[in-house]
DNA sequence: AATAAACCCTATCGGTTTGATGGGAGTTTA
DNA sequence: TAAACTCCCATCAAACCGATAGGGTTTATT
């Protein structure tokens, strides 16, 4: 399943990989009472990622510590933390990097442009972090479990 | 003047080209008052701006409408309109592309998520097109007489 | 009319990221 | 031992980003 093929590339902030890690752990966090973990062909056909991509997305997402895995036979993903404590603006960030549209616009990962002529106050930096702060209002403000739920009531009316 | 060589690379938002740009408009609407247009190695210099990259961007923005060039001896270019009513977010999706963080939250280039269970309505969707608009409240708020006059402001204290 | 200064425009380049896959090694349970 | 998993390396094509080369065209001045 390339997506890539089918729709012209547009650069985007939110990558198509975390578009997956969000809608893979929207599916561990429905599961989230469970005691079995889920299989990893489980998660991809649920949340219609590519099985070998979702591998790659998970690995990563298990090093920064959102699921965790057991091997072997019925092993498989599954949370480490309750979905309503985690806020999607994390996850973003594990996955994509920073939320700020410039680097120097950025509290987790501040640079300075080297080509600005002031770099500590720039008026494009001043205007950027005032996009990062809203964007970060929104994704800090929103869990995974607002997610999940807003997912499945989206699901119980339609398909 | 490469500035790609220097620094990490991010997915951003803002590219080089926006960055450029904006700081392009910026001393194009400082002399906005003035009866000859500014030549292009002018606006590279106080721009600080790689001479042929500028130019690529400058034909951009005249495509777009946003400014006028005259060409031969004495020409260069010139505002096309007040700055005061140029909004900042009309020139960066000009020279970037739509704000929202993936073409299914965008408003003016809407394109249905291929791999999504129910495109028209995501969690994922909502969440950025929420993104989308804070953005875009900031950036639609901001006009190019703003950027300029905050950029001037922050040189007169500084550099 | 010659010349210089400026914009116009296409084509291209290297480097990097992105999305995605293959293949095998390791681990656990039955 | 076999089956069913995860782990992790290496690799790939396509796209994009930043930047530049090198002509062609227009205009003002002399």
């Amino acid at each position: 399943m390339t997506v890539s093929a089918w729709i012209a590339y547009t650069q985007c902030m939110l990558t198509q990989k975390a578009k997956y890690g969000l809608r893979a752990l929207c599916v561990l966090a429905a599961e989230s009472g469970a005691h079995q973990p889920l299989p990893i062909h489980e998660v991809a056909q649920r949340a219609h990622v590519p099985h070998k991509f979702l591998e790659a997305i998970l690995l990563d997402l298990r090093r920064h510590g959102f699921v965790e895995s057991r091997r072997g036979k019925a092993g498989g993903y599954s949370m480490t933390r309750d979905p309503g404590e985690i806020r999607v603006s994390d996850i973003i960030r594990a996955l994509d990097g920073p939320l700020a549209p410039i680097p120097c616009a950025s509290l987790t990962a501040y640079q300075p442009c080297l080509d600005c002529e002031n770099p500590k106050d720039c008026a494009i930096q001043h205007l950027m972090r005032q996009v990062r702060d809203a964007t970060a209002a929104v994704l800090d403000g929103t869990t995974l479990a607002d997610l999940a739920a807003s997912e499945a009531a989206a699901l119980a009316i339609h398909g």
